[in-house]
Parts: C-alpha cells; structure tokens; sequence
DNA sequence: CAATAAGATACAATAATAGTATCATTAAAG
DNA sequence: CTTTAATGATACTATTATTGTATCTTATTG
C-alpha cells in the first residue's frame, strides 16, 4: 500500500535533517552531500517547499533555505497534500464502477472512512516528531 | 490512493458479471464480448482464478468457468491477495527509515493500524455484495 | 562586477503497468 | 478419427508513470 511518493519521501528527509538545526540556513547544495539527494533534485524540491510556505528563501551568497513554519507545525499531511495532489481518491476504486448503485455501494463509505483515517493520521504526526 | 491493480479490477468485473447466472458456464471469449475486455487478457485471468481455487476450469467444446466457491463466499480480500501479493507494506513507508528508532517510531504503528483496517474492509465485502 | 545561490522549466532514463501473441493440450461433436 | 472450440502456460511488446538530470535566468552579497 504506497502511501507516500517520491517528492514527499524526500521532503520529510529534507525537513527531518533542517530540523536538527533550525534556525541554520540550508542550501540545496548541503542536502545533496548530508544526504544522497539527487543533485538537480533537491533544488526543486526546495523551491517547491518554499513556494508553499514551509520554508523561505534567500537568493544570492550566502543564501538558501530557512524554516517559516516551525517543524511541530509541519505534519505530514501538510507535504502528501503538496505533492500528492490527487492522494484522496473521492472516485470508485475501480476503473469502471461494477456496483448497480454508486450511492449504494457497500464498498464506497468504506472506503471513504478508511482514507480519512489515513488523513486524520498523517495529521497527527509533525516533523519534529520525526526528529 | 491506489488499492486495486488491474487484475483485481478486471477480476472483480469478471467475477461480478459471471455471478449474475452463477450456474452458467462462461468462456473467456464470452467476457471479450459482453464486458470489454481485452482478448488475450481474460484468458490469463480466468486461468489464474481457476488455479486459485475460485473458479473450477472445463477443457473443450462446450468448456468454460465456472464457480468453485460461492459468490457470497469470495471476498475482494482474497483477490488483493491473489493478485496483489506486495499488497501488505511491512517496512516503513519511507525508502530510507527517517526516524530515529524503528520500534519507537509514532508513524509505524499508526500505518500498521490503517493497513489492518483496510484488509479488514475488503475481508468484508463479497462478490455477492456487489452483483 | 564576480561569485554564489535560488527560480523556472524542459529533457532523458528507467521502471512499472497494461495489453498482445503464440503454441500446446484437452474434450466434445460429427 | 478429424475438426472445432475451448483452456494451460508463457513469452513478448507497447504504453505510461516515475525518477532523475541539465540548463538558462534572476537575485544578492561583498
Ligand atoms: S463498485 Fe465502486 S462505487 Fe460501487
Ligand atoms: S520513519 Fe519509518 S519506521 Fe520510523
């Protein structure tokens, strides 16, 4: 069950690493060798994030990435719904509905509730619980 | 987020349909015709149903599929099982482990949780429920 | 103005998924 | 006993999604 792609995989990495020191400016560079990020990747992901408003940016010497919002206050939700736009599947499972009924369906409000747990825990887990 | 593949998808089709007249007999070529369904495609799927138990097979003129187990009987959990067999995700959801400790994780158990519910809901709801 | 770092976006490689083709085997009908 | 209609087994190709890379532009600092 693939909760999590790649984007969100690595920005949780990302954060969990800034974390550690949080008022530190983080360059992309500095994710590439701390962790094995791909080069041009962690670039993107950064801008991404900072986009966003988890972090803010500085341009030029000296510059990089910095927290905005605190880590506590970052959950995991936050980012799956950054990159995973479409990780709430409000569809049938199937490709071509096979229930006589869509508002009937013994499948549907099963599965609906199953993935508000799956929301409601993402939420309840921050990065700085990841720290 | 993606539960079904599409061999459970096309089975659960193909089950679904067969159920309406559960006595019949029914060749691959009938599911070509009456679902669209791709050709060399239902053939495979007919044969790994039979193989598993949940269809028996008749060679022949005249031969097809037919139901071992009942309708009622065949829940979309044994299917995910058949056709999914990574389906449960032990490991961490992340590809490289970003916590500190795996055993005091708050994620693991939480994903653990989820996964069992899940299961728990397809466990639940039969062909028979759908038809 | 030179050096450094982000902003934006297009591109290529790889892997996963989806669909196809083919040959062998079995059983019934005529 | 030959033809026909069906499954059994397995290998292959095409398509799409994911993953990773390259490059050019803009801004800031010293
Ligand atoms: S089978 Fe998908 S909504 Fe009923
Ligand atoms: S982060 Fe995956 S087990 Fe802790």
């Amino acid at each position: 069950m693939k909760l999590i792609n790649r984007d969100t995989d690595y920005a949780v990495r990302a954060l969990v690493y800034m974390a550690r020191s949080p008022q530190q400016v983080c360059s992309a560079k500095a994710l590439v060798d701390e962790l094995r990020m791909p080069r041009a990747f962690s670039r993107r992901l950064l801008q991404v994030l900072s986009r966003e408003g988890i972090l803010k940016s500085s341009k030029g010497k000296g510059g990089g990435f910095r927290f905005r919002k605190l880590p506590a206050k970052i959950k995991l939700k936050d980012l799956v719904e950054i990159f995973q736009r479409d990780f709430k599947e409000t569809r049938c499972i199937f490709k071509k509905k096979i229930c006589p009924d869509i508002r009937t369906c013994p499948l549907r409000h099963k599965i609906q509730g199953i993935e508000k747990k799956v929301v409601d825990e993402l939420a309840a887990v921050s990065i700085a619980d990841l720290s």
